[in-house]
DNA sequence: TTAGGGTTAG
């Protein structure tokens, strides 16, 4: 059963092996009849018996003559587990290789996992390669191979270490180790929960090649990972793909494409969520609470309340409770939406059907107050809330400090901020945002500039928005050359600018008049796969219309239109004083008339 | 080991 003969030579295993012991000393030298004494001094665990002998012998010394003497394993993971412990030290790798092969012969799957774990958790520098080289010398069952090297892969996913996960993943092919869905998922899961989903692409088109044998769970997760990143008709594809591997869609897989669709689908998004609700009834997929929930916050951050209502009525029509998440995307949506009375009515109703609003329904709240600048309101249950017992959150004091930054109260925003922290609550990157904007807003450099360096100094990392704050910021007063190099600068961090940089940057340019710089910028925008939004034309249109080139302006606000984009009050306003005021009439057949809707 | 709600930027 052990691999001694193969992989030890003889003469390591029989004759004085290890430096520095002497054949004499060595508690398990052949003719000693002390070993059933040191087996039941470590099955008793009298570990202060045991102590003494380990003067003249090392303790791996000693770890080795168990592995060698084929004692139980369990004995030798105790004694294992204990020597390290007592002795601090790290036992070498072949031998911990050793115990897990031998624990493997013996199915004790949940002791190799822990052992793992703490091998794992040593943070030990070895390479993957060096790893799977010594589970391969370490034993002859090919079988106890590929397990502990899925067991290890596992260990490092628990253990927060996806991508040593993901490499071990690689290089299991090289040494045809035989993985399963039991490492496979769970890498897949957390390769898509930090959102590096090439990677998860390249798992599972690995786990076909390799004939690894996928669940339903794993093109669950792969599907949501595509769905996280916008690749909506690959995920639509893969539905069909596992159908034809002989597995069904369940609910889960038809909630996420659904979620997909609502938060990352484009023009028609919710026309295309509701087809998926069709497909998935027609396969006799019956529609859960979560379907439902998925459905009505997508129609509320489409802006569509009254569709998020009527589904919100079919829920219920079909015998399906609304739960507090439900709730919570509602009275988010009427919040957005300024409609604060509908949305504390909703309250009402929801502790009324004995459901008790949580920490994300008085975010909604707090958050809905601030946009209407009734930041007393949102203060009053900020207090209110505490009285509860229940713990703000860190969103819960943005949402409060960026009203108060808004609100010109600079100095109650950073009192919240040092309460926070005296709360035991970290401020993260959105709370250095709100009070990086609120000091922009002041134009108080010298403040921005102490505030992003203490953010910084707390191991924060600038994300886009702090970028993009600090951007619009320069670009306002009149700086956008110095944008333009926080542009580059973000770049160089590994961040990718979005719509909002590239649009705030271009407007920076509009503003000192250089309607050339903002057309080279939306080159390369596009040249970065970022087509122009509303937004970019509204910038653009009004940037001709301020040189006074009005039928240039005229034929970018067609080509938004035949490009199916749907003008916005910015764009209206801009039709009605930069052109129709001037006495040009737009040449945009049918869609004139919505301007009397937005005046 | 898989799906749903709350904060910051144009």
């Amino acid at each position: 059963m052990y691999p001694r003969s193969r992989i030890f030579p003889a003469r390591l295993l029989h004759g004085n092996i290890f430096p520095g012991t002497k054949r004499a000393i060595s508690p398990f030298s052949s003719g000693d009849t002390s070993e059933p004494r040191f087996t039941e001094l470590i099955s008793k665990q009298h570990w202060s018996k045991l102590k003494p002998h380990l003067k003249n012998t090392s303790p791996s010394t000693l770890l080795q003559h168990l592995l060698n003497s084929m004692a139980d394993p369990d004995l030798t993971l105790r004694y294992f587990k204990w020597s390290q412990k007592e002795f601090n030290l790290s036992h070498p790798m072949e031998s911990t290789f050793r115990l897990l092969h031998s624990l493997a012969n013996h199915k004790k799957y949940s002791r190799m996992r822990s052992l793992l774990n703490g091998f794992v958790k040593s943070g030990s520098s070895i390479s993957i390669h060096s790893i799977f080289h010594a589970i391969s010398m370490s034993g002859d069952s090919f079988c106890a191979n590929s397990i502990i090297a899925d067991m290890l892969i596992l260990s490092y996913v628990y253990n927060m270490k996806t991508h040593l996960g993901f490499e071990a993943f690689k290089r299991a092919g090289d040494y045809e180790f035989r993985l399963s869905v039991l490492s496979c998922n769970p890498l897949l899961s957390a390769l898509v929960k930090e959102s590096e989903v090439g990677d998860m692409e390249y798992v599972y088109k690995e786990m076909i090649r390799r004939r690894i044998e996928g669940n339903v769970i794993s093109f669950n997760i792969v599907i949501n990972g595509l769905c996280k990143v916008g690749k909506l008709n690959r995920a639509s594809d893969l539905i069909e793909d596992m159908k034809a591997w002989g597995i069904s869609p369940t609910v889960i897989t038809y909630n996420t494409l659904i979620d997909g669709y609502c938060k990352k689908g484009r023009i028609g998004k919710m026309y295309k969520a509701d087809a998926v609700l069709k497909k998935m009834i027609a396969s006799n997929v019956r529609p859960n609470e979560i379907t439902f929930n998925i459905l009505i916050d997508g129609y509320c951050k489409d802006g569509s309340i009254l569709s998020a209502m009527k589904v919100f009525g079919e829920m219920q029509n079909q015998g399906l409770k609304p739960n507090v998440v439900t709730y919570n995307s509602l009275i988010n949506g009427l919040c957005c939406e300024g409609r604060l009375d509908e949305a504390i009515s909703l309250q009402d109703e929801m502790v009324s059907l004995g459901l008790k609003p949580s920490i994300v329904t008085y975010n909604a709240l707090i958050n809905g107050y601030c946009k209407r600048s009734m930041v007393k309101e949102a203060s009053d249950l900020f207090d209110d809330i505490a009285r509860q017992g229940i713990a703000p959150s860190a969103i819960t004091y943005n949402s409060l400090i960026d009203g108060y930054c808004k609100d010109g109260r600079m100095e109650d925003a950073f009192g919240l901020h040092k309460s926070m922290m005296e709360r035991g609550i970290s401020p993260d990157v959105s709370t250095y945002n709100c009070l990086i904007g609120g000091l922009c807003r002041e134009g108080n450099r010298k403040g921005v500039r102490k505030l992003v360096d203490e953010m910084l100094n707390k191991g924060l990392r600038a994300n886009v928005i702090t970028y993009n704050i600090l951007v619009d910021a320069l670009c306002k007063e009149g700086e956008s050359r110095k944008a333009s190099r926080l542009l580059d600068e973000m770049v160089k961090k590994g961040l990718s600018p979005n719509h909002v940089t590239f649009n705030t940057l271009m407007d920076g340019y509009i503003r000192e008049g250089n309607l050339k710089a903002a057309l080279n910028l939306r080159t390369r925008m596009e040249k970065e796969g970022k087509q122009a939004n509303v937004v970019t034309y509204n910038v653009l249109i009004s940037g001709f219309c301020k040189k006074g080139k009005l039928e240039d302006a005229n034929g970018l606000l067609n080509e938004m239109l035949e490009k199916g984009l749907i003008p916005n009050r910015t764009t209206y306003e801009i039709i009605k004083e930069q052109m129709m005021d001037k006495g040009f009439v737009p040449d945009i057949e049918g869609h004139l008339y919505s301007i009397s809707a937005y005046s």
